[in-house]
Parts: structure tokens; sequence; C-alpha cells
DNA sequence: GTCTATATCCCGATAGAC
DNA sequence: GTCTATCGGGATATAGAC
């Protein structure tokens, strides 16, 4: 046994490159998503190509989230105040950015409920990592332990069902509506005294 | 042009076995769903013979949707003070016990954000009523008008959020976790008294 | 490049309703 | 007796896996 030679720089961007083209794939794809073969063709590939770099597809779209979460690795600052609406303005904010993530999210989180899924141990983890951070989060904002798990446990699932609402209407103003979530959840009602922003047409 | 004859009584029965059977097998089915085939089999017929009555297969999973909402037409009394939390108590507790449902039900909302899609009619109508009623129902319970419209909002995207994360981990109490909402959005912060019930593992 | 699985369309056969 | 709802068969296109 060898030690693995490592990826090569033209392998470590046809990566980079297939990663981008499948998430641009699957902005403009059907409700099947995009096929091997097209994201291969439009890196001037042949799925056997894109194969040997992901193996199959769901491990590309895998692939393609967590590409996302490196990018995202910057967030606000965690001493503000408002530190928890500044996270889900950012978060909706990106994700509405880039067309076909939040199609490619929530399709991947269903087909990931299946434990077999290559995508169900990224998933779980997750949640339970973001649920676990909300939950300390709101404790150091005052509130109480035993509120503080459900609470988390609903602005993850606000913030989740938000993205829904918004792919069937992107016209919807998400990005405020979470906001006005978090503030609700760490403090209680709050007035919208604000005018209120994004489509109101129903 | 003559009349058409309209459905036998044979296939009114078959309509129903077949739907009944797409259901059964999105339970059971992997990340891209049954095939029409296997529900076909199910019910002792081919492929083209379910394609008699539906078309394609969205079609087929959209009768689904459509039977699920009438058989789901009895709901709780309206003079209830209580009236929100029970109803999204019953939905919770309805979706959760219909294995396959609520996958195909996250599935075939991020499918329809196609324009194009059979189903966009049906998920665009629907969120717009249930936002419109749940915001009358806010209302009559003394929310002011301009926060009960994104409160609604907020309170149907809870409902899809907790769903996915109970897809992930099907120990989840969204039942409790939903009425806590509900509680919170009609009438500001509630207090955790109650002991804290489902799956507390992180 | 091949193999298998799947969906969809066109066409035909049958049998039961009117 | 006629018509059509209810199917199945064949052909075709596409996609994923090996």
């Amino acid at each position: 046994m060898r030690e693995p030679r490592g990826r090569y720089p033209k392998g470590v961007e046809m990566r980079e490159r297939i990663i981008d083209a499948a998430l641009a794939a699957y902005a403009a794809s059907d409700s099947r998503g995009p096929s091997l073969r097209a994201i291969a063709e439009s890196v001037g590939l042949t799925d056997k190509g894109v194969g040997h770099y992901f193996g199959n597809r769901d491990n590309l779209f895998l692939a393609v989230l967590q590409e996302r979460d490196r990018l995202d690795a910057v967030w606000p600052e965690p001493g503000d105040p408002e530190y928890l609406s500044h996270v889900v303005e950012t978060v909706a904010s990106r994700n509405v950015s880039r067309p076909g993530l939040v199609k490619l999210y929530i399709d991947m989180a269903v087909a990931a409920s299946d434990p077999a899924h290559v995508a169900h141990g990224y998933f779980t983890e997750r949640y339970s990592r973001l649920r676990r951070d909300i939950e300390t989060l709101l404790v150091q904002r005052g509130v109480s332990e035993p509120d503080a798990r459900w609470k988390a446990q609903a602005m993850l699932a606000a913030a989740d069902g938000l993205q829904i609402q918004w792919l069937l209407d992107p016209t919807l103003d998400i990005a405020t509506a979470a906001v006005r979530v978090a503030r609700l959840i760490e403090s209680g009602p709050v007035a919208a005294q604000e005018q209120p922003a994004g489509s109101d047409a129903d």
C-alpha cells in the first residue's frame, strides 16, 4: 500500500467547476433535477468524468451543500444584542441570492430522511448542531432553558418553512419575516411598527 | 359532439385503490419516489393501466394530495379559544400517522415551485388560502392586523419546517412543538410549564 | 459504451354501459 | 347494437450505474 497521491491542481479546479455547474443546472432544472450528463456537458466532460470525481449523483449534490457551508463560514459578530436576527437575515439573504440552492437543500433534506441516504448524517448532524447553537444563544439572551429548547427548534423550522413559501412565491420577503420571527422568539411579541415589506399580493 | 359517458363503477373503485397504493408505495420508497410500475403492480395493473387514469406520474401524486384534503375536511369547532392550537395539533397528528404523506407533500411543494408544474396552482392557492384563514383567526383572537399578516406566514412556515425535522428524526414530538408555537404567536411568550415531551436526544 | 430501469406516447383490443 | 371506459403492447427517449 502506497500513500495516496492526493489531487492535482487541475483536478481541484475541475471539482470546483463541476460543483458550480451542478448548482447552476439545479436552478434551471425541472422537478427531477438536472441529469449528470447535462451537468457534465456544461463543463466539457462526460458523465463518466463527473463520476470519477463524485462517484454518483447524490454524492455530487451533497458536495454542493458542503461547499456552500465552506463559503458561508463567515458570520456576524456574536457580541451584538440583535445577533440572532442578524444571523437569520444573513442566511435568508444568502440563500435567496443563489437560485437553485434552496430547492436543492429542501429536496436533499427530504431525501436524506432515509437513513441509507448518503446525506443522512450530514442533515441529522447539521440540525442537531444548529438547534444546540441557537439554544445556547437564546439562553444567553435570557430565555429560560426549557423554553430555549423548543424555541430553537421553532426558529429553525420557521426558517425552513419560509424558504418553502419563497420557492412558491419568490416575491415574498422572507428575510424580513425571519427577523420578525427571531425577535418574537427572543423577546416575546413585538409590534410591527416598520412598514410592511415584500409582496402583500394574496 | 356527444356527451362523454363518465366513469364506470369499476373505474371509480380502481382510482381509489391506485391512490391508496401510491401513498403506501411512497412511504416505502427511496429518495426518487416509487415507480409507476411498482404502484401499478401492487393493484394488479401495468404502468399503462395507471397511465390511463392519471395521465402521468405527477398527476397521480397530485391526486393523492387532493384525496387527502377531501378526507381531512373535518375540523375542530371554531368557537374554542384554543382553536388555532387544536388545528395545528390535529394537522400534525394526522400527518405523522400517515407514513409517506409528509415526504410526498414537501417533495411536491418544492417541485411545484416551477410554474409549469401541474401542482403549481394547487400549492400557491393552498398557501394563499391558509395564510388568509390563519390571519383572520389571529385578528379574531386580538392580534393587530399588521402583525396577523406576518404571524400567519410564520405559523405556516413553522408547521412545514417542523415536519422536515420530523422526517429526519421521527422521534420528535412535533405536535407539541406546533402547539407551543401557536400559543406564542397567538398571545406572546408562554412558560414551558409542562414536562418536555418527545426526543431530547441531540 | 453498454445495460437496465423508467416515463411517456401512439395504437389496438375488449368488455361493459347506454 | 354501438360506443367508449378500461386496460395492455410496442416503440422511443432519457437517465443512472458499472
